[in-house]
DNA sequence: TATTGTTATACTCTATAACTATA
DNA sequence: TATAGTTATAGAGTATAACAATA
């Protein structure tokens, strides 16, 4: 492979401080575009939850405890992929506010149940419906078909790690005995 | 619109603790789905940059340095949507470790123009190869017209809200002439 | 010994206020 | 006065080690 170009398409780079700032190599990663466009959404759905008391990572959580009553705070963390400690301050909070209730099982005591009081799923419907249409807002250029197909192509890169973790290093050379 | 149910098409909340866990009305939204394939997608960038000694936003800006030789930091700042702060420890290191020049401008001394150094040049391909590829490892699930379609859709995204920024309260209304 | 929930802590990334030197 | 770069600092969000209670 000849020494790369930063980019193929681009024009040449201007000689000194430009007034239109060419993209670098990143551009055409999609990692970089999926990144800005996440702070656009997130920075839309934060203001939302804001109106709510929620930070979006709490309503996430109890968006899962609405729709698995008695889960564990293991199986939610696991679920959303957040560290079980950094959890622990979100149900903390989300108990003192009465949005949930921890309940200790009766057949394992290290375990708890999680449940939505009355209070908390009003909160939540309300809270999910104000965030919806934020992201409407944000969402206003792509069509009911384009965000279908977003959601779709977004799900499959996130499950193809999870089916097929393999890392770069064995994929360049042979594995160690 | 009847109190709604956070999920039309998924089965009913299970009793107790399930071992499946459902999503709650999150999985619908663009944001949480968006989140979690850029989660995997930087991990990859991640771990792909830190062989070349370099975190994500550092390649970032030496990308564009690369492509816009003579930018400044607050150009570059702005470009990236990095705080100007934050963005001088970023050139700080650069500069250290000698991948960029940082030179007053002449016509006015507050100014300094950003260039890539040899050396900051091979690292940034060296590192751009290393991090596209990692990339591919995670998109094996799509093919080159499915990528472009995804970031084709995700640029949608970013500049609807930079070209049209209309609040909600603004768009009951009708619009302006 | 292993697991659940928890505490404390540290690290990354980001955000804000205020300073300096120039203009 | 306004701007570019900088400093210091604070806040999210996330990650790791270690502990007590329980299995």
């Amino acid at each position: 492979m000849p020494r790369a170009r930063s980019n193929s398409t681009a024009p040449t780079p201007s000689a000194s401080s430009p007034d239109t700032v060419f993209e670098g190599a990143i551009r055409g990663m999609v990692g970089y575009n999926l990144k800005r466009a996440y702070i656009v959404l997130h920075a839309a759905a934060r203001a939302a939850a804001e109106d709510f008391g929620l930070r979006v990572p709490t309503f996430s959580c109890l968006s899962v405890i609405v729709r698995n009553p008695g889960i564990t705070p293991s199986a939610l963390a696991e679920h959303l992929k957040i560290e079980r400690p950094n959890l622990v301050v979100i149900v903390d909070e989300l108990e003192t506010r009465e949005l949930i209730r921890r309940t200790q099982m009766k057949t394992d005591r290290r375990r708890y149940e999680l449940t939505v009081t009355v209070r908390g799923r009003r909160l939540h419907d309300q809270a999910a419906e104000a965030i919806r249409d934020a992201e409407a807002q944000c969402l206003q250029g792509l069509g009911a078909e384009d965000q279908a197909r977003l959601i779709d192509l977004l799900n499959k890169i996130e499950n193809a790690m999870t089916e097929a973790p393999v890392s770069a290093a064995e994929h360049t050379g042979p594995p160690p005995p």
